[in-house]
DNA sequence: CTTGGCTATGCAACGAGTTGCATAGAAGGA
DNA sequence: TCCTTCTATGCAACTCGTTGCATAGCCAAG
């Protein structure tokens, strides 16, 4: 149930309506979870149901009236107690990492393109990352000092930078090794 | 679908039952991909009755029998095409990173000794795939040349060296952001 | 003026993945 | 002897996650 702790924590740095954390599960949120707006509302509802939220309705002029979350007691709670309990570390699934191991029962060069489109997703995603980080940390209109929400959302942030870093170097070697194949070819 | 397509890609580099697969998730396969024993079983049947692949009974003295599964025409038809297909690019999903920023509505402290386990785990990973990198491809004992499809192995491989040991720079600038957070606390 | 996009919420159906349980013979250690 | 582990397969129930669709008013562009 990561996506309930992971709403919990959403809404403690910010009470939102539903449609908001769908869009932070696109932006800063999703650097390492991901959710739609189906599942969001899903489980808004069922937290609320057991008591983990409350809800204030919000008439807005010109828009859809909004459901405001934010986290009571009991939710607070939950959270603390999965604080405290350890998590199994997780493996990584990477499809295109199937896909390459598969490309040796077929061309290996009809991948290529496959991997250069990934790898150019990766350098925006990256170039997106580093901008948040020079806006909300490490840049001039950045708050001094950060206290200790922003220094565990900048660690978090690095995370995903050096994932991005990572991946990037990873797929210029499987372009190399593919390029490679592609001039002996020998498909089996 | 992945799971059917690993499986595809699996039992192409060699045929084998349900429970070998599942080891070799645990194993080689697992570097990028996961499933369980249930899982498996359940596809393997669906895809037997869909034409992809064929199966062998096969009696062994002091085992069960087992179901020695491997892929025919239309499997490999299937494998192609997605081979073709392009894919979305996956964004990470880590739990811990949800709990990293969740510590900054408890005691930050908490993690660490969470954070230092799977720092552990990552390290062993990291061991075990360069064990198998120089068993398989680096070692004396490797075939030279290798083939393509030992390459396309290989550079999947060097993936997941490249994940762990990002990985494991992350955990300890996370270890140094808790420990520091901790001398001067500072709970939300 | 019509089309498409944005805010905002939601249902229904399906597929993917997890957890617990069950069976069953053989091997090996306490 | 009993307990556990390994090989080997599978069912049932559940939760998690995705896809398609629906509603509905507002705004901006063509």
């Amino acid at each position: 149930m990561a996506l309930e702790h992971a709403i919990l924590v959403s809404l403690l740095e910010k009470p939102g309506s539903g449609y908001e954390l769908a869009r932070r599960f696109e932006r800063s949120i999703g650097y390492f979870w991901t959710a739609t707006h189906q599942q969001i509302y899903r489980v808004l509802k069922r937290m609320e149901s057991e008591g983990l939220l409350a809800v204030r309705e919000l008439s807005q002029q010109s828009r859809p009236d909004k459901k405001e979350y934010s986290v009571v007691g009991p939710g607070r709670a939950v959270l603390s107690q999965w604080l405290h309990q350890s998590i199994q570390p997780e493996s990584m699934r990477h499809e295109l990492a199937v896909k390459i191991r598969g490309a040796a029962f077929d061309d290996p060069s009809v991948l290529i393109r496959e991997v250069e489109r990934h790898r150019q997703v990766h350098i925006d995603r990256l170039a997106h990352y580093q901008a948040g980080e020079l806006r909300d940390f490490t840049g001039p209109a950045a708050p001094t000092p950060l206290d200790a929400g922003q220094e565990l959302q900048h660690v978090v942030l690095r995370g995903g930078i050096a994932y991005e870093r990572m991946t990037i170097a990873w797929l210029d070697d499987v372009l190399g090794t593919l390029r490679r194949l592609g001039t002996s070819p020998s498909p089996a």
